[in-house]
DNA sequence: ATATATTGTTTCCATATAAGAAACAATAAG
DNA sequence: CTTATTGTTTCTTATATGGAAACAATATAT
């Protein structure tokens, strides 16, 4: 038999002065009103009101017991709505996990747009390329490019991560420029090894995958360190335009191969659980979906 | 499902940071331990952990939740408590009534003793000749002299008051002195008519109880009224001997008709409920009964 | 690597409980 | 004297409770 429940009963004799009318306000069988007050009576072990069918009165343990039951019970009534609000309006601290090369710049561009329109979010942001865990590290979401092995937590598709064969125009007249995938084997590959090594690329020929084994002298699991290789002329890389798209546009890199283009990456906001999501996250990764349709901005420089 | 097992059971999760000791220490399976808190979400339509097999952690609103379950908890629990001690130890208002008659002397003289050695009680005392009705007039504890009617409530027998007829020297040196109850019709025999009429005198003659119709012409509810005109030389009164036992020790009235004297009535103390008897109601009871044991020092002044 | 132990969850089932309808006893009011 | 209303009790049924065991996931030990 809930306490809770017992309680308000209890207070509603009281205050109607009748178990009748407590009965009806709640809702419940004077059966179950006069059960209630029982059930109090005996956990407490004291007699709550003196009462014959005609007539009702505290007893004053009763009345020094009613006088907190009130309390008891408002407070637990604020808290819950206290809770419930929490959740269904966007508030509190957001803690955000995603790659740097994503996040530092695509991430914080959207983000300062969203805190302007849900100021009472505030969010505290780790920029990593290790695989987050969002229990033990208790994160709100986490952004991930590429597929997805773990199934231990819900994954959303926000955008598509176009990935671009890319040199520095200066590297391109020393070396020439490569015409097909299989000529990549004579150049200066650096590997882009983000959470998980790639030694392969990927390309789509004829309608079909093929993957080509590269090979350079620099591997790095930091897509902006890559970057910065190749607009020095270091070699030639395959970055998500998300990295690079800025630099092709301008002509620091020059895109190459790009009829041999594979398939877009899927860009994914993974969190914990899917029910009783809180309004924060819902709302953030609505956004976030939002701010790259129909097409990621970073996907077009023509 | 007690929401009040809940709030604990939550509690002592997120103290724990683990269900199963939570479960251990409450004494519970973990796999309602589980239940509890998803009870709790359920109800709260929020989640308050983010958890895996092997990790938990408290979400922002979970947090909040627990920041304040604590202090409900240890609210209920001091109110229960404190109200459990109020009902076992000698504590509050104690609201008595008795007949003016009993109350005034022979109450009073035993509760002020009965208050100096519980110093938290206090009372108040209601005088009166009509019946009580115990609920309707939240009193605590009545006295009745004479057979109970109702049986709404509890009744323990504390003392018995004898009975005794009397008058003043006076009168008998006027009137002469009746030998056998018979005679007392040719006297002017007062009416004591404390909540029920009595115009008939009770009697045992050869073991035997035998009823004399009785006329005079003084009737009162209020025994001390006829002691009063018995010592004035009124008449003849069958009187308690809680009455008149001082004045027949002292000699302004004189007990007749001793050897004809019927049996004592019973002094009840009367009240609402034998369960959850509070404690300064269960030691006062106790305390009167105490107080005229083995035998009241009213009826005794020989 | 593999085995073992421990975690939180789920399933299953006997048992206990909740809830209300109706009968009941007590007592005002008409 | 009848009627209506009170709080309690009884009775029955549908539901909930609570734990054992199976389960899935994942640390730790060997």
């Amino acid at each position: 038999m809930d306490k809770v429940m017992s309680m308000r009963v209890f207070s509603a004799v009281a205050k109607n002065n009748s178990f009748s009318d407590a009965a009806k306000k709640l809702s419940i069988s004077k059966a179950m009103a006069s059960k209630h007050v029982q059930n109090l009576e005996n956990t407490l072990g004291v007699r709550l009101f003196n009462r014959t069918t005609r007539k009702l009165n505290l007893t004053d343990v009763g009345n020094a017991y009613y006088e907190k039951v009130d309390s008891i019970l408002s407070d637990i009534d604020e808290t819950e709505l206290a809770i419930s609000r929490l959740n269904s309006e966007p508030k509190g601290k957001l803690k955000i996990m995603a790659p740097p090369s994503f996040g530092a710049f695509h991430l914080s561009r959207a983000l300062s747009v969203y805190l302007r329109k849900y100021p009472d979010v505030t969010t505290e942001i780790e920029l990593s390329n290790r695989m987050p865990d969002l229990v033990e590290d208790g994160i709100d979401l986490a952004f991930h490019v590429g597929k997805l092995e773990d199934s231990s937590f819900v994954a959303r598709k926000i955008a598509s991560a176009r990935r671009v064969v890319c040199a520095s125009p200066y590297y391109l007249k020393q070396n020439g420029t490569p015409q097909a995938p299989n000529d990549l084997s004579k150049h200066n590959c650096m590997v882009y090894a983000p959470r998980t090594a790639l030694n392969e690329w990927e390309f789509i020929k004829n309608n079909e995958q093929v993957t080509v084994k590269i090979s350079g002298d620099i591997q790095c699991n930091d897509g902006d360190a890559l970057r910065i290789a190749a607009i020095q002329g270091c070699g030639i890389a395959q970055l998500p335009t998300y990295i690079v798209g800025l630099d092709i546009q301008s002509g620091r890199l020059n895109a190459i191969l790009e009829e041999f283009e594979p398939e877009n990456l899927p860009v994914y906001a993974i969190y914990n659980h899917r029910k009783y999501l809180s309004a924060k996250i819902q709302t953030f990764i609505e956004f976030m979906y939002e701010q790259f349709q129909p097409e990621a901005y970073w996907n077009e420089w023509t």
